[in-house]
DNA sequence: TCTGCATATGTAAGCGCTTACATTGGTTAC
DNA sequence: GTAACCAATGTAAGCGCTTACATATGCAGA
């Protein structure tokens, strides 16, 4: 069991097992027939030599890696981390490995990774949102793997997708807050270049007011990063000036409406009395914030499952991923109210 | 460009640069010497045919798959999430890919997915905590990659490690909240099961009570899971008592302590001056909350990084990877004080 | 008894690379 | 002019599997 040398491969157990390598691939594999006796001599020797099947051997001869990559913006985002928690979860039950990579939010880097997958040989492909280098599609196609997009939801797509609209989600938001009665409303977005999520949240937040004869003011939306301290000073920034005081401000995500709130209730104002806030996500901590926070529930887990599933059918039908929407719908907690009689 | 037939492979491109594929393999890993000319017609050739190595041939033949497998127990948690994403960046530094697993804090879910890894090919190993099945290391020994622990550091293992000591760290705070004159301290733990970082900090916690001849009584120590509800209903139950109560709460992480801090404040208890509280991760929030956390701060980045590091130069000086003891610090903020006048 | 077919297994040709070894041609040293 | 050598490249043998095809065996039907 423990001769140094070489690895056991696929001939020693043949060997052992008083079988051919054929015989020992189709019970591995479950393809073709094979008797129960020699089935078990088979295990036996498995088990005796420890063997252990070697992927890229398999791969190589049966074009089928049994890997499915992902390229995701950020880990340091814990609804992505959901999604691709629920995603690993479901590709598993499919006998699937997931190969991560991480953009940072750029494209070229995007580009580069999804290359890097496909030469690893993935079998198909996740990605987020709807924006990338042409390269990415051009190199998939080529690869001839099925792919979905994720997090994102546009009408005229012609890309398989299994998302929700950020448009109409944010849009919701902004006719609840109109329809409260707010009638200055500002937004602190997440930086939008090369972000279509972040993009869509801001063009769906402007929609909404317009809906309801209002209308977002391009110095009152601030784009920040994905950090607290940066949807603080945006805040402050929003605060500072000494006229036409927003009486609600939307945010691009929970971390910034997290920040928000904080900074808000240090200047002493009150959330939702003086200040209605909104995010989008709903994070765990969301609904445990003081006050519970008003947002967008993101169907982050089913999103993961959802592609997962895509990616699976399209490969065992060898068609491309089928498409679905989701929901992503307002959750009203208590950090927005009817529109305060004490201006700022 | 677009012949629909066969993908293209090594032996297309040497045909159209005219050389053989032996070069051109030369040519595209460095090894060996190829002209100037040569490479160039190699190149233009890959360009126009658009040429993608396979990978699986490239680690079958090699026996390197230039991939790297890790196994965590979430993704849920922000933390794991950025210490995988700085080891996944790290990772790429040395041309390597992420194989990402996640075991859900169960040690034969881990096992398996380490076999899976291990089928994949992958190059190295990196697990989380000190304890796993036994199945694992003889695995992973079988196959003779190099591996490392992360998120712990025990001083007597036979394991290469690049981690901080969960329990030295919880001693500090011990003795933070003992020197501030806290005589009843309790506890919300992590679920220890299976789980050597959890079982280290209350262990930790447990001897720095000692060591200020203090002690955690076991009715007093909560295992809660990783939400702030556990978090919130542990308090609850931790101050429902009605004798004995503790003016200091150590929280096994900073969500339990997130948790802990709401329903402190939902009872109308101040903290610090009725309760100190402190937690363990540092997360982003950890710094906003009213008032701002002491915590530990866990080195995750620079575990991310030494990790794979590690591992890289394992693989470049075959050898095993090297031990790195990392510091986790205490960040004394403002959720502890001294024990005040009132008691709860 | 012989044919025909279904079942179980073996044979061997790749899959697309890497790499040890062989080969070629051009220098350089004598 | 020839030997010795180096640089650049080619040849071909695998790497460990899967799978089309060939083969062998057993049994039902004629």
């Amino acid at each position: 069991m423990d001769h140094p040398g070489k690895r056991v491969n696929q001939a020693d157990i043949a060997k052992a097992a008083g079988v051919s390598t054929a015989t020992v691939s189709r019970a591995l594999n479950g393809t073709g027939i094979v008797t129960p006796q020699a089935r078990q001599r088979i295990n036996a020797a498995i088990a005796e030599l420890g063997y252990m099947p070697h992927g890229a051997a398999r791969a190589l001869a049966s074009r089928r890696s049994h890997t499915v990559g992902a390229v995701i913006p950020t880990l340091a985002s814990a609804i992505f981390a959901a999604g691709i928690d629920a995603f690993e979860r479901h590709l598993n039950e499919g006998g699937l490995t997931l190969l991560l990579a991480v953009s940072n939010y750029d494209l070229e880097t995007e580009a580069l990774k999804v290359r890097r997958l496909l030469e690893r040989g993935v079998d198909a492909i996740a990605l987020v949102g709807d924006s990338h280098s042409p390269e990415v599609h051009e190199m998939i196609t080529r690869a001839g793997v099925p792919y979905v997009h994720t997090w994102a939801w546009t009408p005229q797509s012609d890309h398989p997708q299994v998302g929700f609209s950020n448009f109409e989600a944010a849009r919701t938001v902004a006719h609840h807050l109109a329809d409260l009665g707010h009638r200055t409303v500002a937004m602190v977005a997440g930086i939008a270049r090369d972000n279509d999520r972040a993009t869509q949240r801001i063009a769906g937040t402007k929609q909404g007011l317009i809906d309801k004869g209002l209308v977002l003011h391009p110095d009152q939306t601030i784009e920040a990063a994905y950090t607290h301290a940066a949807a603080r000073e945006a805040l402050r920034t929003l605060i500072n000036v000494d006229h036409d005081h927003p009486t609600a401000i939307i945010c691009g995500n929970d971390v910034l409406a997290t920040g928000a709130m904080i900074e808000a209730q240090a200047h002493g104002l009150s959330v939702p009395d003086d200040l209605s806030i909104t995010g989008f996500d709903d994070l765990p901590l969301a609904a445990h914030l003081n006050p519970p926070l008003t947002t967008i529930v993101v169907p982050a887990e089913a999103m993961g499952k959802g592609a997962a599933n895509a990616l699976i059918a399209a490969l065992e039908q060898g068609q491309p991923a089928a498409s679905q929407e989701l929901e992503a719908r307002l959750e009203v907690r208590h950090t927005t109210a009817r529109v305060g009689s004490q201006p700022l």
